[in-house]
DNA sequence: AATGAATGAGAGTTCATTCAT
DNA sequence: CATGAATGAACTCTCATTCAT
């Protein structure tokens, strides 16, 4: 047998087929799921096509998750919960003005989930939200919960810095959130488009939105009301 | 036909109950399907549970709708497709200006559609229309499509008088549909409500968004406002 | 129509085949039940099997008992839970001496339980108690516990007549079931037997062991021991 | 076969764990299920976990066994079946009268089977025997059939040295198995008891029954006894 | 017209066994 | 030799739909 012509051969490339296929597996269902859960639904979702999507046998995926509520809340992490640490830490350092951090905020909510498939998981559990309360629970604290935390952050910085009027923060939380739920769930509605094609520009709808929002939350520069 | 033994089956009020809830069976396995299609969905709603509430047996559901999906359409007929004769021929006799056309067509919107259980039907379009293609065509073909006629005539029409600038009427029927869909969803949205409650009051929600469309929409005026 | 020669046409005869069998069903289900329990065991006994035996479909089963486990536990009711009223009641009215009480009671156990396939029962808590516990709970609670309160009874009222010797009585319950249950589990047990057949003579095992059971248990008539 | 490096592979000591665990493999696989098929049953019993008790892999279980079967046969054998010639010759060799050679019959059954773990193969066998055909079959051959031979010749010997009166052997056989068999019944029954543990003492039991057994056996002694 | 007992395809999940590494 | 990832048959339970009554 030849020597291995880099150290690296030994530590990092020396895998064979099948340890590669393993480590990859766990991200293939995850990928799978998330997939045919936002296109299907969570019930109308059966584990053995999450399986044959990922290239593998029914049991297989009961190898990496043990049932199918687990694989969602899986996905959910994956694809959400699991990023608010990341996204926290961002705007703890954010040092704009606090319209601009909004306005941010909007943008890159809408590049990172509002685009991808990941909204379908919020459209998901509006739908079916009462059919697995466990689900829904688990969505509440690792989602919802944290998302609204980060807005309420945001929105009373504007507030502490004098930026915002004294608003109810946690009222304002929704006005901030609704455009993102609507864009989410009409992205997924397929049976509501005529033509198969929403005519809306979800990012310019959003800066509209973003706008008027912040036209609402600012405190007027200079003269009174 | 051999005339009726009575004055008039119909009008007599002096009947069994037997025999009123006979004919007032369809009636009310409508209402019981439309009130569990809302709250649970189209799959996960069973044949038995919509039965049991309209107080018949499981049987007697399949005597009148013969599967499911047409007890369905039968309840979206009744509650959104069979209304739109009546909503035309409304809107066809209106006569006053096509801004305070459109005002009124979302305040009724939100009166007979918007706020009742019918909405429903429209989130579990969006939600499960994807796994029952039948249902989502005959939705598009009934629903969407005639709505969507019913707003290209308003706008058509402000065009066509001057009122509107001459916009793409089939872009700009999206934009004033996109708050009532929002509408819609929040309002089913159970499982993304951290405190049970959403703080959007629709009618004032609605009314900004109106008149926010209408600014979008209307010719600049020569005189002032 | 003729009208019927007899009332009780008309109160019981007339029933259809089908309400008949709907009748008997739940009965059928159990017989078939108790069958495949004791031959297979509770584990390896196949629910479409079941019904099968009782000539229903798999879906029929479920019908009447929400799950195995349910179904099982109507089995032991049906054979044996079900019967104590019936025995305490036989008991609390014997007026022999307490050794015939003791005689009797061993006879028409064998009689009733030990030779039927109500015995089987017992022998299948006894291999697969373990691996259900909840089965296993509810027969002690409604099987053992009730049978060593009836034995209880018999042993001390033979204390407090002055019959039997002082003894402890919680005790002297493992002896006299002792025998019992030996016959229990050998008639079930198929893989010990060489040549398909037990050469123990039940009856008279039982009656050798009863009388060595009281010889333990009885005051000595006269003389000191 | 060339000779081993060193004086004895098998004497020798100096080795590595991982070597020494190499060899002791299949016993370790035996021992652990043999713990687990009398704790949990054969069906109950999980090949992985047997594996892992024995802390190897489940690939490697089926390296030494090629199926669950074979493993169960394995352990009979190791427990029970393989020491049959042992106790065959122990027999053969014994000089005393043949009521003391059934008493020590007894005690040691006792002390070698009853007492220890495997006794839970006899209830494991009588439990399960019907589900598993060939596993009963194997057992009735390598374990029933040559326990009964060995108390056949015992029995026998007492008939042609005169000691037991001429009775039909193969009936009595079942008569001094029926206490053992019913010891290691009561032994490994949870279900049954409701205080968790059985008043019977074993050994006391045991003494009793090969007595009134004897007593049943014995030609009445002309002289005194 | 009305019933509800019966069906059976189909879903999630388990586990003995295989085999590439 | 040893591993453990992968398989797929088998099992329990659900529910839309049928049909004898």
């Amino acid at each position: 047998m030849p020597a291995p012509r880099f150290l690296s051969d030994k530590l990092c490339s020396v895998r064979t087929k099948r340890e590669r296929r393993k480590e990859a597996r766990p991200g293939e269902l995850l990928e799978a799921a998330l997939d045919l859960f936002v296109e299907k639904g969570f019930a109308a979702t059966r584990s053995e096509e999450v399986a044959a999507r990922a290239g593998v046998s029914k049991g297989t995926l009961f190898l990496y998750f043990p049932s199918k509520e687990e694989l969602f809340k899986a996905v959910v992490n994956e694809n959400l919960a699991g990023r608010f640490t990341e996204w926290n830490k961002e705007f703890d350092e954010y040092e704009g003005s606090t319209s601009d951090m909004l306005r941010y905020c909007m943008r890159v909510w809408w590049e990172r989930v509002g685009s991808t498939k990941a909204s379908g998981l919020t459209k998901l559990m509006m739908s079916e939200g009462r059919n697995f309360p466990e689900l829904a629970e688990f969505y509440r604290r690792e989602v919802v919960r944290p998302g609204h935390e980060l807005l309420r952050r945001i929105l009373q910085r504007g507030v502490d810095r004098g930026e915002f009027a004294p608003i109810d923060v946690d009222h304002a939380i929704y006005t901030v959130i609704a455009p993102m739920i609507f864009l989410m769930l009409i992205k997924h509605a397929a049976a509501i488009c005529v033509d198969g094609e929403t005519e809306i520009d979800p990012e310019k709808y959003l800066a509209i939105q973003t706008e008027t929002v912040l036209h609402g939350l600012c405190v007027p520069p200079r003269a009174s009301e």
